[in-house]
DNA sequence: AAAATAGTGTCTATAAGACACTATTAA
DNA sequence: TTAATAGTGTCTTATAGACACTATTTT
């Protein structure tokens, strides 16, 4: 009798909310690993590709709609030892969100928030759900330097200065918020203007863009060499 | 009654032979696609992970030793259809070699060869490879402009102008002796020089080089802007 | 000697980054 | 009117690339 794998699809869905970086996580309320946090996912189902799982998990756990989101599959685990139930093999979506209502928990959730990224959740995560969640924040900043996916963590249209934030967190460095805007405007296709004006705060309101056609940045918006620390708050 | 799909892992082994990208392939002993090329690859076996899967695939149908080549797992395809059997979901790991031997056919297997990569070839894959092929060229493309994946095109010890060779056929275009030879010089880590020189042709012969620790190139060696069209030959 | 390739350096155009100054809003 | 942020431009420095010249080998 020959061991099946089964397998599963799990996501990491970022965010930037109050000024952080922020990835979904559920408190599972079934064994194994009752009771600890994890990355939304679930098992295939019949008849799906990995993608319509992942999408179908995401909804069923989190009450979240990944039709509004793009689902980059970004790796896939396959230690025979890494559920300790049976073989499971898993793989891996990146999705990126601007900052979305809180989500919901589904059946055998407990609850479901929008965690902060740090040493202490790694500690806390089911599974080898440490490991993924790095993978795939290290393709997330590989893909912040290389494409347009920086815009994605904003709500359209947005200010350069929301994007800078965004740039700013997830680089963890500051930009020089004159050369950041003469950087982007410069990038053909990257943003487009909307026409309008708008503020969220003190200062003068800045023009509101929204995402160009341009995906490939090839390499512009490049961490500055000389970058400075990010100032906190 | 649930249909559990099965695994495969599937490999795309690049090399340069005879002054141009080649990739190795099968022939298919068996149905589906009996007579039809192929990547090399198959189902995975109890307690394997997915890259022992490929390494022992690779092995046994080509001859071809995996421990030599460094394994990079680039895509993963789960289309309900994909296979005309009964579901099947592939994993695809993607292995640069430097020229080696030719391969030989193991059971269940016609023939092996390396093959040029040309728009005919895409033509007469067997199930969605053509496809996989494509995703991990475009992967390797990117690798070697951001990593220093070039060199392990290179048997070593190997002079720059043979490293040269390798990033003017896969990107295909032309770089300038003098200016390459300074600017592989000058990222720190990339070449170690090994205190011997040698000649493979007419001219003065140039010091042989390994790879160095570095792995990152972060955006060193992109593409010229202005570079020339490759001069055939 | 001629042909071929390796190695080195210089010059120029472009881009990255520092920084200052002006503009426009809220408080 | 002051504080805060947006927008623009200038200057400096670093880097990319063109290109030329020297060096070392085979034929």
């Amino acid at each position: 009798m020959i061991e099946y794998p089964r397998l599963t699809a799990d996501l990491v869905v970022l965010t930037i909310r109050d000024d952080r970086l922020k990835v979904l996580l559920v408190v599972r309320g079934r064994q194994p690993f009752k009771g600890r946090l994890a990355l939304p996912g679930g098992f295939l189902e019949h008849g799906e590709s990995l993608e319509e799982t992942a999408a179908r998990e995401l909804f069923e756990e989190t009450g979240l709609d990944a039709d509004r989101l793009h689902l980059k599959p970004t790796g896939i685990y396959s230690d025979p030892e890494r559920d300790p139930r049976s073989r499971v093999i898993t793989v891996s979506y990146l999705a990126i969100a601007p900052n979305l209502e809180m989500p919901s928990p589904g059946d055998e959730i407990l609850s479901t928030d929008w965690y902060e990224v740090d040493d202490d959740l790694y500690m806390n995560l089911a599974f080898d759900h440490a490991r993924i969640l790095e993978d795939a924040l290290e393709q997330a900043r590989a893909l912040l330097e290389q494409t347009s996916i920086g815009t994605t963590f904003c709500k359209e249209p947005f200010t350069i200065s929301e994007l800078r934030r965004v740039y700013e967190i997830i680089m963890d460095i500051q930009w020089n918020q004159g050369n950041f805007q003469n950087k982007v405007l410069g990038i053909e296709g990257f943003l487009e203007y909307s026409g309008e004006k708008g503020s969220k705060g003190p200062g003068r309101p800045g023009k509101l863009y929204r995402a160009g056609p341009v995906r490939k940045l090839n390499g512009l918006m490049k961490r500055p060499k000389t970058a400075g620390t990010l100032v906190e708050g």
